[in-house]
DNA sequence: GATATCTAACTGTGATCACAGTAAATACAA
DNA sequence: TTGTATTTACTGTGATCACAGTTAGATATC
């Protein structure tokens, strides 16, 4: 099992919670593909227990729309339409505007600092080919800016949205092999534009860079 | 049981969802109140069957923040300091402006009989001092314009802040025993500038209107 | 009467089983 | 070979039990 990255349920222990959030992690560094079936059995082997935690993390994850439960089918990671990932990009964009709107106005220099860690973390696995580090410090940069804003419910909305388009934005790396250009300089943009406390810039920086997949899929 | 409401689970027919949406609906109409304490087992036994749909619903129900629950301690209704739930009203309200303000473009007249059929009710309820059926009501105007949007994915988190602000709606209508001044004509506003296409103006009245419970709360 | 201690009731958690609906593979028929 | 049954494997679902941590009430102790 992967280790955890962030602490979104600080105190409880049990399995269920260790199992969401590894499959969590796996839909944001791209091992669960859109349209992959998911079994409580073959996953409770897989870990090693009982199927109880993973049926509740698996539960959880679909009632946040991270994947999709019907009647007594398989689990599956949503293989959503252009038009539904518009959707989602859509609204993660307007989300994610809001949050570095309000980072900006009460940032510290040890936030620039840490997001400047993440970007460069993200270029050296980018030169190493290491596709899951990048996409999960690319979590890490965005969640950091939702946290940034200090409003929980903001964080943990734009958080569930980001994980959706995880699977999305990972097949876009995979497939195009090369960064997409929106990114090249995007985030130093960002951390310049926080920097420099223009939430009005930060703002716009922010939802060209999560707005990417809207030009892909739909749109 | 109570009768279901809105089709948002829409082909499963298993026990965990039917007491997945009772419960949503006691949140929204006050059966619920913060700080009220749920157990899987007296649910259970509420509801004449196994514990295991209860657990299932309350854990969706926790993982979506309508309810809390700590490691091996009872789930219960949040009892929100006057901060969170400020956070929460904040996100609700531009979240219902943004749907507002798309809804306005693509209005029919349909629409508009609708939310006035509504806003009737609404007030047929106060009249007869039935505060569950006004509560619901007003969930069912404000979750239609979350659906006139036509976006799905805004629709169902705009509908989630809504249960979880249900039970301090329901507390402020019921400790107050009048209606807060805000809604009066707010409604009536609010449909007419939908009818006229609006936009700004929807957005705006509809925040202000979803904005209550921030002015009570919080700032 | 106030305070500490222990006990008993209550809590979620995980494991395991039986069941019924679904999908795919296989066998059979034309 | 093609199309249609039938079987077989696989799916989530719900029930039930044992367990351990939590809470609150009763009891003892000062």
């Amino acid at each position: 099992m992967a280790t955890e990255h962030t602490q979104f349920m600080p105190s409880t222990l049990n399995l269920s919670s260790k199992v969401y959030a590894d499959l969590r992690l796996k839909l944001i560094i791209g091992d669960l593909k859109p349209g992959q079936t998911l079994s409580i059995r073959t996953l409770a082997e897989a870990y090693d227990h009982g199927s109880m935690p993973v049926r509740e993390a698996l539960r959880q994850l679909s009632s946040e729309g991270a994947l999709v439960g019907e009647a007594k089918k398989a689990y599956r990671v949503p293989d959503l339409s252009a038009n539904e990932a518009a959707k989602l990009f859509y609204v993660r964009a307007a989300l994610e505007g809001a949050s570095a709107e309000i980072a900006a106005k009460t940032v510290e220099p040890k936030d620039i600092k840490h997001l400047r860690q993440l970007s460069t973390k993200m270029d050296g696995a980018w030169e190493v080919n290491n596709a899951g580090s990048f996409l999960e410090n690319n979590f890490l940069f965005h969640s950091y800016i939702y946290a940034m804003a200090k409003n929980s419910v903001l964080e943990k909305m734009a958080e569930n949205l980001y994980i959706r388009t995880g699977p999305w934005l990972a097949k876009g790396i995979q497939d195009n092999l090369s960064r997409p250009n929106a990114w090249e300089a995007s985030h130093d943009g960002i951390i310049d534009a926080l920097a420099l406390r223009d939430s009005t810039e930060a703002r716009r920086l922010i939802e060209v860079d999560s707005g990417w997949g809207k030009q892909l899929y739909g749109d």
